[in-house]
DNA sequence: CTGTTAGCGCCTTCAG
DNA sequence: CTGAAGGCGCTAACAG
């Protein structure tokens, strides 16, 4: 038969090593595997010749025979997004610390290519999924990854149903802070720029603004508030409208950076004075906010944390294979500066 | 022999399909990935049994015997940065629409890693690789992925020896058009904030803004080049330094953004009006450039398409393997805004 | 045009 | 404690 495969790449088989050791095969894979019960003398014989040949195992066999990957699916709507980027550093980090490694894929906030992702990753017998939305349903998740046995852990934006888990950003207590903070500088027309409803993020902060504004007795005219989608040109767009208002706000709270750094961007083609003539305060408190002007007040919380946190519940589910759902909530943070109205540092 | 491994997750094999079809496995795998004759009923028979059946290959399985992953690995120093997020966007897509997966490493800037990290790839027998190196010795390089046969393409810091290309930015460019401007509104004491000189970009960055300087006739004490890592914190040191000088510069060529970022910062410490008692330049237009107080003035360029070229190239070099060196380089062009002196502008 | 056979590299049950 | 054998799922020679 002789079949003319490519010549192998690189050096050395477990074959090779056993032979070379002058033992079996399974012996071979036992010892440097410490599987199995097994005499001293064999062993270091077996490793000795493996460091000799440089002997490197081949995860492709061993996953095609084990049915373990070490690999774990990330599935993000924008790599290119510092929230996300950062959330891969931390995942990366965590997970490869335990010996896994991380095949990426963008979405594109797509709901299609989500899937096709969740297929390919399942395709490729990932050992789990590390996934931020772009909204598929859950019977449509369930469909592409449901029977693959595959644990996923959702980040940031959530499928309640679906998924062994998630992490999210106290959202809640991020939008108090903000709001009550403007409350405090007397502010009573505040606007909110809130995300797209479709994700856990967009919906709790939009909710806890609501429930902020209430609470703290601040007027709310539903007009004051503009759902967008996270860009800064969708936040530039509805800031002019919220701008051009028979009676404008005093105040904006942005739901993200991007949608602040848009407001920003509309008060100055308006030549607006912050803090004096508008407050803005966003949630998210980019690296360079202190160095805008004027200096942004902002709810700033560690992105990488989420990215890592999600990867150690992923690392528990796909380990011990508990029952109870995984939960973790990423604290965030006031930071105060000078465009919420204080006379603040920086 | 009756072995029980874990049962099977996702339904179907191929030899599912081809027993479903009546056909042998062999038939069955000609119809579906269209090699050999044959003919047009049999194949209808196979497809649509394995439609029926939803039969998803097994890229693992198929690897093993083909040893072709279409899996490409990525390495950076840190995926986090803006810029090597933006390059990871734009590789994955370009190489996703070829049909190729990306498996990512970050290197963490350690060169121990990065040799960590290429070997791992190559252990997973990736059909090729797309690795911004934080430094390691071509030695060293060629040791880990030299005989694998899988082709390289450096991203914006090169090894010059190895690998089969590299896509780099127009960095002489970018620095002419910075000094020269700065020459034209009138500085001569110019002070630049240079990267690490390990890297390709710190390197050529550096020579070209000697040679400009040279060439326009500006004064060029040494101590006005201070050689820093690429972090906020690393130019805010370092201008700290330039602006304790008896003699201070008059304008700053930051070689990078977060250098950009860290004298604002620097400046903003001394109560440093900028633009009129310090012009400051970056290469590297963020996207908040005209947020900033002052608006910045910068060389942008895209960096997606440092990792879409890229990718493109390694796509050339993996199926055509030509024998040329492949190169590619990402124009740059001028941002004219406030941080230099001109009135302009946003 | 199609089936048979062999094997990618590894692990694991079973027998000794 | 060790070896032999079989197979993960797929593809490629080689015969018919």
């Amino acid at each position: 038969m002789s079949e003319q495969i490519t010549p192998r790449r690189r050096g050395a088989t477990l074959a090779d090593v056993a032979a070379s050791a002058g033992v079996s095969a399974s012996t071979a894979s036992r010892a440097l595997n410490g599987r199995g019960e097994l005499s001293a003398a064999t062993r270091a014989a077996v490793i000795e010749a493996a460091e000799r040949l440089g002997f490197r195992p081949s995860p492709l066999a061993r996953s095609l025979r084990t049915r373990q990957t070490y690999t774990v699916g990330f599935v993000v709507p924008d790599v290119a997004s510092p929230f996300y980027a950062a959330a891969l550093k931390g995942a990366q980090g965590a997970l490869e610390s335990a010996g896994y490694r991380v095949m990426l894929m963008d979405s594109e906030q797509s709901v299609a290519r989500e899937l096709e992702a969740l297929r390919t990753l399942v395709d490729h017998q990932v050992d789990g999924l590390l996934v931020a939305t772009a909204g598929v349903s859950e019977a449509a998740f369930e469909e592409a990854v449901g029977d693959s046995g595959a644990p996923c852990v959702f980040l940031d934006s959530v499928l309640t149903g679906a998924g062994v888990g998630a992490v999210t950003l106290e959202n809640a207590t991020g939008m108090d802070l903000l709001v009550e903070h403007l409350r405090g500088h007397g502010h009573a027309q505040i606007a909110l720029l809130a995300g797209p409803q479709r994700e856990t993020s967009g919906r709790e902060r939009h909710a806890a603004f609501l429930a902020a504004a209430e609470r703290t007795g601040a007027e709310r005219p539903s007009e004051l508030v503009r759902v967008c989608e996270w860009s800064k040109d969708a936040g530039l767009e509805r800031s002019r409208e919220l701008l051009a208002l028979e009676r404008p706000p005093t105040a904006v709270v942005a739901s993200s950076v991007e949608l602040g750094l848009g407001c920003l961007a509309a008060c100055r083609e308006r030549g607006l004075a912050l803090p004096d003539e508008l407050a803005l305060v966003t949630f998210d408190d980019p690296y360079f906010g202190a160095l805008l002007e004027p200096a942004l007040t902002a709810v700033g919380y560690d992105p990488s944390e989420v990215g890592r946190e999600g990867a150690l519940l992923l690392l528990e589910a796909m380990q011990g294979g508990g029952s109870a759902r995984l939960e973790a909530r990423i604290p965030v943070s006031l930071v105060v500066r000078r465009s919420c109205g204080c006379a603040g540092v920086s």
